[in-house]
DNA sequence: TAAATAATTTATAAAGATTCTAAACTATTG
DNA sequence: CAATAGTTTAGAATCTTTATAAATTATTTA
């Protein structure tokens, strides 16, 4: 469980500036062992309960972006009316229940190597994802 | 190139009243040999260039999702500010060039087939979708 | 075939997520 | 400590999508 100084290096590394709002959001996001799933509507709850202090939603919105951009979160692509992120970064992959509109890890050991024969010309892969749609057995 | 009366038909026996609006966007949509991705803008566009009707927003994002109920259509999951659909239903990934917003076909040759080897309890797999993201070479 | 009915279309309003704006504030630099 | 550059903020604006309810159209029934 890293402390604020250490977020405050980390920040400053990515060239952000530590302020207490994202100094703040990085303890709500990175102040455990487990990493997790998130929308925005997420996250403003969880700094809510978290956080003796308010945080603009523009900031919110702001300081993921950020976040994603520096590659400490992930931006995970669903269909969804909201945006998911990931502070898991490594390369992995999801299921999505569409009842629980939740998101589960796929670990690299549940799925073989995936490899994709094709190239596009003057283009190259920036990702690879897969998203595993489940819902109720019944 | 099917005609008016297969489109009638082919609405019919899949419960769907054969309107002249749902007629219409058939021909806009199953008119080519060629399947083809389209957000619900593009497919306003085309509307408006192909025929000599008005047809309400509220009845294109109807019947498009009806059509998608049906199976005559996918929605494909991106992270876009725009949902994609697919004329091509059948079990095929992507590539999505981020530069040009736009989808690629990646034929099932073109993966070897995914296995996921993890399993939820009480829940189905209900689509499995590969989404390869490409941006420019530079 | 006409009346009854059920489904569909429509314009517009409403909702919901995200981005924009520009003023106030804060961290950093010199 | 002053200058500056970056950040936060509330609220407005935008954009996509869904809801509403009245008008229209297709289908069914008699």
């Amino acid at each position: 469980m890293p402390s604020s100084i250490e977020y405050i290096e980390k920040l400053r590394k990515s060239g952000l500036r530590p302020t207490k709002q994202r100094i703040r959001i990085c303890e709500v996001l990175f102040n455990t062992n487990k990493t997790f799933h998130f929308t925005i509507n997420d996250l403003v709850k969880m700094i809510e309960i978290n956080i003796n202090q308010k945080i603009s939603l523009a900031t919110v919105y702001n300081t993921v972006h950020a976040f994603e951009k520096k590659g400490y979160l992930k931006e995970i692509a669903i269909n969804s009316s909201q945006t998911y992120f990931d502070t898991n970064t490594s390369n992995h992959h999801h299921f999505f229940d569409e009842k629980e509109k939740e998101l589960i890890d796929l670990e690299n050991d549940d799925l073989d190597p995936i490899k994709i024969k094709k190239t596009i010309p003057g283009k190259i892969i920036k990702s690879v994802e897969v998203l595993v749609k489940v819902d109720t057995d019944k």
